[in-house]
RNA sequence: GGUCCGGUAGCUCAGUUGGAUAGAGCAUCAGCCUUCUAAGCUGAGGGUCAUUGGUUCGAAUCCAAUCCGGAUCACCA
């Protein structure tokens, strides 16, 4: 139990003994007290003022009191400021906590608690390559299922992967009329990034065609209808969906290319999944209960045969769930999955890590799902991040607007290197130590950067200013942690047992001491609000606390053997904990750097 | 137009769910490496928390209105 909790139940109990009447947690608010002030946790007295009507300064002086008679292990002094009750944490306390947690890398982490649920992140699209966008969905999703794990749950990674639809339809017809038979292997260009190519080929040659069609006298909309590329692509859905032999054979092949390209990618970004679904699978049981839904009315077959759901009611709009040619729509596919995860799972929650652009379509899949009765609809949450976005707007892919993962990846590691060179501290390391750490270092950056920020929020990404690797960042704090690591090796084998109190702690002890005992809270936050900036915030603080910490005090050469001891145990939590709130976001912390 | 989200330092972001004098990083300026790793530390400058009104002991935080920006409302995914 933290110090918080514990003084949330202590100050409850001391208030209702000391008053007659019952009071909760509610009733008043605890927070860290403010470095200018004595003390180490606060107890604000105003909202007691109204039911017992007293001044601040009598309540806070009779629970003081009785707050360190009854807790005497806990607290050791009190104060009372302007109505604020500030509470100072006795040193023994710390000294336990720091006694028992010093060496253990799981200090935070919980046990398993029977919950199982599944995170479906990444989830790309087989017409495009990955960008800087789907790298925060990738990175993101990642992380909340170990912050999960942490907090006990038994995750399911999982990736519906959408490789079939008129999106990809659209690549295919692309590079029937301009590849010439062209291949990866023949130009030598990864494969998703060719099949990329051709989606915006396509695009490109659409809009021409469009603007063609209308100087011959047609308007928008029948122009777009009519671009005889288009028409193609919507017949080749058709023949797709109808197994069409040469349809099916180029689509494999072209899929075939994108899953090679991928693989490389999601191996550099550390992305892995317990199970893979794919839309071509998952479609048919889409059909299946939209057929279904009909007969229970839940669904209306318009005359033109299309299919929808009458959400007027709910304060939405009618919404398409099959075309009226009988092909299935994005929404279609969902439903399906939805119902087919459940059953090979039995999860209790279904999380989906998807962009907030698609907020309007994640409401209206619970909303069916629940019409449907599909079992546990209730429970899918759409875990919403904002759109990372350039200086001059949102990127598209289409139009060829977009940071490309890989290549900032590559040049992440670039100056990975480079900075590593300039400094020169681990000439001795060999050539694969070396292309590992540039690695670390570099995508850490790279996903510190994306994680820091909550997810909920869009973020803006300036090419031109790259990702800094000083100040709040990943470097800074994998510095840290080599720093102490290369501490810890030159003097090892640190125990206080034997040793009392060091006569107290420095200021800056004691605000690190706090930090690191906030650990197992944060994560319970971080795990509540699928947040993992939480923890890349809080990390970056230790670490920061740290390094100032550092400069200030010697820990090899302290006064004392007591206070080298001491803290050595500081410095050997604070590398835990960061290893372990790192790894939390997937970042890796060297050992030297 | 309907719905939803956002507006905090020059820039990018925090702000413990209503608490004490609103904080970091970058950028700018001034200091600090014969001592445990300077990817560092210390300090300075920089704010009408979009605006106005309200709620109360107390508001960046809650409510209302207004202004500005974005997303979405597709037989695209």
């Amino acid at each position: 139990m933290s110090v918080v909790e514990n003084l949330q139940q202590a100050a409850t109990a001391s208030l209702t003994t000391i008053f007659g009447q019952a009071f909760t947690e509610k009733d008043f608010q605890v927070n860290q007290t403010k470095p200018e002030f004595e003390g180490d946790y606060t107890v604000v007295l105003f909202s007691l003022v109204k039911s017992l009507k007293l001044s601040p300064d009598a309540i806070g002086t009779k629970l003081g009191d009785h707050l360190i008679r009854n807790n005497p292990s806990l607290f050791t002094a009190y104060n009372i400021i302007k109505g604020f009750l500030n509470l100072t944490v006795s040193d023994s306390y710390w000294m336990e906590l720091l006694s028992k947690y010093h060496n253990d890398e799981c200090f935070g982490k919980k046990k398993m608690n029977g919950q199982k649920l599944m995170v479906e992140y990444s989830s790309p699209n087989t017409n495009k390559p990955i960008h800087l966008g789907h790298l925060r969905n990738n990175f993101l999703g990642w992380s909340v299922a170990e912050i999960f794990k942490a907090s006990g749950y038994d995750v399911i990674k999982t990736c519906i992967v959408n490789d079939r639809g008129i999106h990809i339809c659209k690549s295919m017809i692309a590079w029937q009329l301009f590849a010439n038979g062209a291949t990866p292997e023949t130009t030598g260009i990864k494969g998703d990034h060719f099949v990329g190519n051709y989606y915006v080929k396509f695009n490109d040659e659409y809009k021409r065609q469009v603007e063609t069609l209308k100087a011959e006298g047609l308007t928008q909309e029948e122009a777009e209808k009519e671009a005889p590329i288009m028409k193609a692509t919507q017949q080749m859905l058709l023949d797709w969906e109808a197994g069409k032999t040469d349809v099916m054979a180029l689509w494999k092949k072209m899929n075939n290319w994108v899953y090679a390209g991928f693989d490389i990618t999601y191996k550099k970004i550390g992305s892995d999944f317990d199970k893979t679904y794919y839309e071509s699978n998952t479609y048919l049981l889409g059909k299946k209960i939209v057929a279904e839904g009909l007969q229970k009315n839940v669904f209306v077959q318009e005359a033109d045969n299309s299919v929808w759901i009458d959400l007027t009611t709910d304060g939405l709009d009618k919404k398409i769930v099959q075309r009226r040619d009988g092909t299935s729509v994005y929404m279609t596919q969902d439903i399906g999955l939805a119902e087919q995860k459940y059953d090979e799972y039995k999860i209790d929650r279904s999380i989906y890590v998807i962009g907030d652009e698609q907020n309007y379509h994640m409401k209206v899949l619970k909303l069916i799902a629940e019409k449907l009765q599909l079992p546990n609809a209730e429970n899918i949450y759409h875990l919403s991040y904002g759109m990372v976005e350039l200086p001059n707007g949102k990127m598209k892919s289409r139009e060829g607007n977009v940071v490309d993962a890989d290549e900032i990846v590559d040049e992440m590691e670039r100056v990975a290197k480079e900075k590593t060179e300039e400094l020169g501290k681990v000439k001795d390391f060999t050539a694969e130590e070396l292309v590992a750490l540039y690695h670390n270092i570099g995508l850490g950056a790279l996903k510190f950067f994306l994680l820091r920020v909550d997810p909920k929020k869009k973020m803006i990404f300036n090419p031109e200013e790259s990702i800094d690797f000083h100040g709040f960042t990943g470097p800074f704090i994998q510095f840290n942690h080599a720093r102490i690591k290369s501490i810890l090796r030159k003097a090892p084998g640190s125990t206080l047992q034997g040793f009392g109190t060091p006569g107290g702690f420095l200021p800056l002890e004691k605000e690190l001491m706090v930090a690191l005992e906030q650990y197992p809270t944060i994560i319970q936050q971080a795990c509540d609000e699928m947040n993992p900036s939480a923890i890349a915030i809080y990390v970056y603080h230790i670490a920061k606390t740290f390094s100032s910490f550092y400069t200030e005090h010697s820990i090899a050469g302290a006064e004392t053997e007591e206070k080298k001891q001491l803290r050595l145990q500081l410095a050997s939590m604070t590398a835990n904990i960061i290893k372990s709130g790192m790894n939390l976001l997937g970042i890796a912390v060297p050992e030297r750097m």
